[in-house]
RNA sequence: GCUGGCGUAGCUCAGCGGUAGAGCAGCGGUUUCGUAAACCGCAGGUCAUCGGUUCAAAUCCGAUCGCCAGCUCCA
């Protein structure tokens, strides 16, 4: 038998019988390591561990902690899953049933039978059986001709249909008891490493993803090698709910969304304008000392505008009906560059004046499919922090990194550490989706690789996801429920300039097109603010929360004191409110805490003696008697900084 | 838009064929109180809308509208 070589993490060598397993090797490292592998990875690629290796490799064992782990081991339970199903309702038809970030789906044809949530509850009983039994998932290569036979056997379109686009090559199968899937694998060693299970919800959802294809019924789980950590996962459920801004938003007076005024169409509240402006106002500071100008445009043009701009025959479907005046049709405007490029055009440029960079806070509606709508984080009527700014050629790698570093201030004194970033390119496989030069596309797009590697921006490259118009960076931040989100893009556009014919003259005398750059560090007022909410859990910083004191009093004999500090307090700029209310100071401590206000002041015979306020923060409690301007001061700092934390 | 689930007071929810219920919020009183809910009383609803079944419908059936989850879409 020959001998191989396998190369372990750390460097180090070892020499086995070609032939040898993942289990195997494991084994020879540590019992421990042998009982908690899930697949091996061999040179890069994901595998089961009882498969052989014949030749030399490099090679790591893949436990719970790792990605290729979990993939496996949700994989495999997706398979349990469906032979539980198979089990208790027989002929039924499977669709694919892939791995995702957080568990799993199986997208099923149950035929006229709808699931309810008893079903789930009996397939899950089901699988914990089905696991217990501690079967191995069996790796089997077949002829294709022979995979044909079998589904056509079963009976089973779905994975008919996948076949014929395998046509000719060797074929994998994975077998687990009684179920037998077509599937490349790969899969952890047996279904007894699946100890806690929960089914989590059903959906309809279309056979490959196509609205004109059938729609099947997809089940979402998610498995765990212990109890404990199931529960660790429905706890983060379960905080993921408590933290949707959706109920907050509600709770706390920010916003409101009602089908009066139609759906996706939000209305502010007092308090929710509070942070909005806040936040509008600390943006508008920093674009004011980075010379950007602000305008104010129109909330409706001529759809002769988007014509011109392109977008009326790229995104007809997803714009309101032309308004028509006069015999001229208006559209309400779904973007705010054309506007910004007729106040860019309306005089001639030297290349001295340039970049040009043209702010405003533009509301823009999109009509959203009904079913897309979701709280403020997508809606039918949002607010850009828009800008669009004309500059030479030579300009643009420059102001791309000042940008970048706008939208990374912006996005770190909020406090979102972990946001990714991704840079949104087109396919080169669907051309006709996007405008312009093709020359254009590709010099634009190095530009935006460029910036980002000089900004040192950790990123991922998104095929597909461009403009049509032209490559953006887009920062992704997650939901409380793990959703990610588009927030702040930069975008890069060579196409507008050509379509509006916008021009500049340069030193040459000559006339020059100017580069465009669009961007947006929030994205949409309404998307930002609804992931902020979820993000603090609407306890808001200081310097955002719309009431950051509330004075208490304890008796009536407090209340001209408590009038006099409540006046002091906002005639320093702090917002804030008294609560004279004829009522116990816990009741009122109780009422402030559930509306999460930052400070509550109590003021009582001791304060009013001393000229102080007891100063209590919120979750923290009691801090104590404090002067009153030394409160002041401190709020004021605090608000001053944007501090995060008090 | 599609599939499924759900619509009862301002909010959270009970009632699921026999005359609409609770807690909180609101209003009126009593109480004057030191760090997370004082007490008493009053008021508040075409049970989403429309139609059907029934002696009788919040409850059963159908349609419409809205909300939620997922899919599709997302400038």
């Amino acid at each position: 038998m020959a001998k191989i070589t396998i190369t372990l993490p750390d460097g180090s060598t070892k020499e086995f019988e070609s032939g040898i397993t993942g289990l195997q090797i494991a084994e020879s490292i540590s019992k421990g390591l042998a009982r908690e592998a899930l697949a091996v990875e061999v040179n890069g690629e994901v595998w089961d561990l009882s498969r052989g290796i014949l030749s030399d490799a490099s090679l790591k064992i893949l436990k719970w902690d790792s990605d290729g782990g979990k993939y496996a081991y949700w994989h495999s339970s997706a398979h349990l899953m469906a032979e539980a199903i198979e089990a208790l309702y027989p002929g039924t038809k499977f669709g694919i049933g892939p791995p995702i970030e957080t568990g799993f789906y199986y997208d099923i044809d149950f035929g006229d039978h709808n699931l309810t949530p008893e079903d789930l509850a009996k397939i899950e009983t089901k699988m914990y059986e089905l696991a217990a039994r501690d079967v191995p998932y069996i790796r089997e290569e077949k002829k294709w001709e022979d995979a044909v036979a079998y589904f056509k056997k079963k009976g089973d379109p779905y994975k008919l249909e996948l076949l014929e686009e395998l046509k000719g090559q060797t074929i994998t199968f994975y077998q687990q008891g009684n179920f037998t899937d077509l599937c490349y694998g790969p899969h952890i060693p047996s279904t007894g490493r699946i100890k806690a299970i929960k089914l989590l919800s059903v959906a309809g959802a279309y056979w490959r993803g196509s609205e004109k294809n059938k729609m099947l019924q997809r089940i979402y789980g998610v498995t765990f090698p212990s109890k404990k950590e199931l529960d660790e996962y429905i706890f983060r459920l379960e905080e993921a709910k408590r933290r949707d801004h959706r109920k907050l938003g509600q709770e706390l007076e920010l916003f409101l969304l009602t089908p009066k005024v139609g759906g996706g169409l939000p209305l502010w509240l007092p308090k929710g304008t509070i942070v909005r402006e806040t936040l509008e106002n600390f943006l508008k500071e920093e674009q004011r000392k980075r010379g950007y100008l602000p305008v104010v445009t129109p909330h409706v043009g001529s759809i002769n505008l988007y014509k011109t701009s392109g977008h009326y025959p790229y995104y007809k479907d997803s714009q309101f009906t032309p308004v028509k005046v006069e015999d001229e049709e208006y559209l309400l405007k779904p973007m705010n560059c054309p506007h910004h490029f007729q106040i860019y055009a309306a005089k001639p440029h030297s290349y001295r004046d340039l970049p040009i960079r043209l702010a405003e806070f533009g509301t823009v509606y999109r009509y959203e499919q009904s079913g897309e709508l979701n709280g403020l984080i997508r809606v039918r009527s949002f607010t850009v922090d828009d800008s669009h700014m004309f500059m030479r050629q030579d300009q643009l790698k420059d102001e791309l990194c000042k940008v970048i570093e706008l939208i990374q201030l912006v996005f770190t004194t909020l406090g979102f550490q972990d946001f990714k970033t991704r840079l949104s390119f087109r396919d080169p496989k669907n051309k006709e989706k996007y405008g312009g030069e093709d020359a254009l596309w590709i010099q634009a797009e190095r530009d935006i690789k460029e910036a980002a590697d000089f900004m040192k921006l950790n990123y991922y490259i998104g095929i597909g996801e461009a403009a049509f118009y032209g490559p953006k960076i887009d920062f992704m931040v997650r939901d409380a429920i793990g959703r990610t989100w588009q927030l702040g893009t930069v975008q890069v556009d060579y196409v507008m300039p050509e379509r509006f014919n916008l021009e500049y003259i340069g030193s040459d005398g000559q006339k020059h097109r100017p580069v465009v750059i669009h961007r947006a560090p929030f994205g949409s007022m309404e998307r930002f603010i609804g992931v902020l909410i979820e993000h603090f859990a609407g306890e808001f910083p200081l310097w955002l929360a719309p009431l950051q004191a509330v004075v208490l009093s304890i008796t009536d004999e407090h209340i001209s004191y408590a009038e006099q500090v409540t006046a002091e307090l906002k005639s320093a700029g702090i917002r804030v409110e008294l609560d004279d209310r004829n009522e116990k100071v816990n009741r009122k401590i109780r009422d402030w805490e559930t509306k999460k206000v930052p400070f509550m002041l109590v003021v009582g015979d001791k304060e009013k003696a001393n000229g102080t306020v007891a100063v209590r923060q919120h979750k923290k409690g009691d801090l104590g008697a404090m002067a009153r301007d030394a409160f002041v001061k401190k709020a004021l700092e605090n608000i001053q900084q944007k501090a995060l934390t008090v």
